[in-house]
DNA sequence: CGTGGCCCCTGTGGGC
DNA sequence: TGCCCACAGGGGCCAC
């Protein structure tokens, strides 16, 4: 579900409640959810059986802390608490941050549950996530955050010109590959990649070495225009995707190629196409499209 | 280095 | 009504 307009969202969302706020308790319910240093790689829900998790420590999960600041890149989102440990936070597809009066009955699937207290009074933040194929990753310090989005491409919502050029030029392979390698460009998922190559008038299937500059110059364009159009109305849902408060966002009636496949285009009226491209339902338009 | 396939999960909607 | 299947906004890993 949740791509960069999402958690772009759900950042917003989240940020009246939590900054400032202190973290009394925290309810795990589920460690598989949860990474932490020097846990066994392969992510969520992988250490399982024979492999044991590490334990955690008091402050890992924010505990005793009061939450600073909250920071996005591309489909991380990050609460950072005053003694710079973060909890690093990943979607999946079905994640949710929900808050909730206490004593509210808890949804299902609700992992992690923190007892906070906010300038509103008492609290719950809690992570739900159906499918678990979301978690939350255990930082210590600043400087590992800072580290980990190192790796990942620029944030999409502010991705340039000459930096699209170069990461794309260094990689052979379909575009729309290319735009769902989040060390390309970080926060673009299966919606907002069709619909930026289609407001950009670009093939999803081009190979990235094919692209000329000018239509990686209305790439990055059609890109960040994508992204703010979608922020702007609350991102997508198409089913799970919620913000904090459980609000369900517009964007979906907007999307001009995603789910669309076999409808007149929206620009030309003539019907769009679709096919699998790098494992994901891809639409487009064959005559928009160079 | 790149790709395709499989895996991790639950829930839903369509066809029969 | 039930059953089975395909599919879903995410990503990791492995063989080739």
């Amino acid at each position: 579900m949740p791509e960069l307009p999402e958690v772009e969202t759900l950042r917003r969302s989240l940020e009246p409640t939590l900054l400032g706020a202190s973290i009394d308790r925290v309810k795990v319910n589920r460690r598989e959810v949860i990474v932490a240093p020097g846990d066994p790689p392969g992510g969520f829900s992988r250490h399982r059986g024979e492999t044991t998790p590490t334990r955690l420590r008091a402050g890992d999960l924010l505990r005793g802390e009061t939450v600073r600041q909250l920071r996005r890149h591309g489909k991380q989102l990050a609460i950072v608490g005053g003694t710079d440990h973060s909890l690093l936070i990943h979607l999946g597809m079905t994640g949710q941050m929900l808050v909730q009066r206490p004593k509210t009955r808890l949804p299902d699937h609700a992992h992690v549950v923190w007892s906070i207290t906010t300038s509103s009074g008492p609290r719950r933040l809690l992570f739900r996530d159906p499918r678990r194929f979301g978690g939350l990753w255990v930082i210590r310090t600043t400087e590992d955050l800072e580290r980990r989005w190192r790796r990942l491409g620029p944030d999409a919502s502010v991705v340039r010109t000459p930096e699209l050029v170069a990461r794309l030029a260094a990689t052979r392979r379909p575009l729309k590959a290319a735009l769902l390698d989040q060390t390309v460009v970080a926060g673009l998922g299966n919606i907002y990649a069709d619909e930026s190559c289609h407001l950009a008038q670009i093939r999803p299937d081009r190979l990235t070495a094919t692209l000329e500059p000018p239509e990686v110059d209305r790439l990055a364009t059609s890109i960040r225009t994508v992204l703010k159009a979608a922020t702007r109305l609350g991102g997508s849902t198409l089913r799970d995707y919620r913000d904090a408060q459980g609000r369900a966002g517009d964007a979906t009636s907007r999307h001009a190629v995603y789910g669309r496949a076999g409808q007149p285009c929206p620009t030309c009226g003539c019907p769009l196409s679709t096919s699998v491209l790098a494992g994901r339902t891809t639409v487009w338009c064959d005559r928009c499209a160079q």
